[in-house]
DNA sequence: AAAATGCATTCTGTATAGCGGAACAATTTA
DNA sequence: TAAATTGTTCCGCTATACAGAATGCATTTT
């Protein structure tokens, strides 16, 4: 009569995540009896989990014998994030932008000032990129970073102003022309470096974030100003807007 | 035979938990075989766990039949820092913080007898510091650990006073002189460490506090002692205090 | 191509881990 | 002071989660 392979379920462990779940959820610390009314189970029971999650550092025991999640579940699942691998998560959107554009595709992080490019695909012209996994470049004049940037300007507003060291003769080095164009960028949803960074190498770029907005990287697509005609600039733009969206909906179902 | 009141662990929720972390820790995901040889369990009964986990959505099955940790354990986390809306309260001085000093600020709370970092932003000078956000330091011998030490001390003395472990030659490890710097802490307002965890690393701490002087978290910069001219230490532990304080008033308001 | 290893998954009988309910102590409420 | 709620302990029963062997599928070795 039970359905074909219902899924065998260990009621133990998962009686105290939903515990966990539930203090984690919760502002203040909560009682053995209030938690057992809430989540149905049995006082003693409750109270068993409990210790066993105080025993494992999950769960604080206060003074007023109520119970509170410790900082311990946010570090283990900080950890995910930090070893979520981005790249496996991006490879098929950069595979699609490749495609469709045949141009050099990026996938880098922030380090501090400086993006690192954690991954590429290299343009299908027979034109040769600059830049290597794991090279870097300032955050301030390339596709990737400026997106990037975008997002924790009001941070990283002040301490970017004092780099703005010129690569080429378009590099933004006024502060407040930066102030604009990371402005116009949130608003777009796209970054846009028209050859700040290296002569003539146009490039463009779009976040990957977390459910909670937090940025994790960047996707970014480089292009030679010759390969571009008119019309072109939105379209890219559009293509990795998109592309960045998909990796971060991705992002989520891992 | 059984010691006067072992805490009973329930043994299910405890090896699901360390399938988990060892999950959570790992960049790769990981077979059965492999899982339960490293944890020491048996196959099968590693099989079932992940099963619970999977139904639960803490854990992937990917089609090669290994298994890695999803994003859940993640939100699950999220949510306990998130219910200290700490981080936004303090961006806007951690970012001033940056700005006069240059170097590396933190944000932190306390996990115990730990401090726990839940926000930074890197120093703007080429040195790394090394305490990614979710690391942890011992709260006796970090700028902001002994900060928030330094206000809950009567209740913590005797529990840090067993645990006075050298990490630099610096390090405090004598109670009696950590009562006197403790007392020179309180009355100074802010918290010094003079290279006690890490050589040559100073730092500086002063508490967030709520309005029923509760502390909360602490606010740190971090100093190559290479970097710090005389005068510097007073200047920078003025900066920390102010900072700490506007805060403090800040989370009122939330 | 056959044998041997490795894997994930299923099965099953059994021991025991984890359970519910009752009892107790300590507070809080009436 | 009595009644009602707390958190915690105890205990005997049984459903639960267990170990180990068996299965079936892939790879690798011979």
């Amino acid at each position: 009569m039970t359905k074909p392979s219902e899924p065998r379920v260990d009621s133990t462990l998962s009686k105290g995540l939903s515990i966990l779940e539930k203090l984690t959820s919760v502002k203040v610390s909560m009682g053995v009896s209030e938690l057992s009314r809430e989540l149905g189970l049995t006082k003693s029971n409750t109270f068993r989990l409990l210790q066993t999650l105080v025993a494992l550092g999950y769960v604080r025991r206060e003074p007023d014998k109520t119970y509170a999640a410790t900082l311990k579940t946010w570090q283990v699942g900080r950890s995910v994030v930090e070893n979520l691998n981005l790249r496996t998560a991006a490879a098929e959107m950069m595979a699609f932008l490749s495609e469709e554009t045949k141009e050099t595709i990026y996938l880098a992080v922030r380090d501090g000032l400086n993006v690192v490019y954690i991954d590429k695909i290299d343009s299908l012209k027979p034109i040769r990129s600059w830049n290597p996994i794991g090279g870097t470049a300032p955050i301030y004049c390339v596709g990737t970073g400026k997106a990037m940037l975008s997002a924790d300007y009001p941070i990283l507003r002040d301490q970017v102003g004092q780099l703005l060291k010129p690569f080429t003769d378009k590099t933004i080095t006024d502060i407040n022309a930066l102030d604009k164009d990371m402005a116009k960028t949130r608003l777009r949803g796209y970054a846009f470096d028209a050859g700040e960074f290296r002569q003539n190498i146009l490039s463009f770029g779009a976040n990957i974030v977390l459910p909670d907005e937090e940025v994790v990287g960047a996707l970014g697509v480089s292009v030679p100003d010759v390969n571009l005609s008119e019309g072109d600039v939105d379209r890219i733009g559009a293509l990795v807007q998109h592309a960045a969206r998909a990796v971060s909906k991705n992002l989520r179902m891992l």
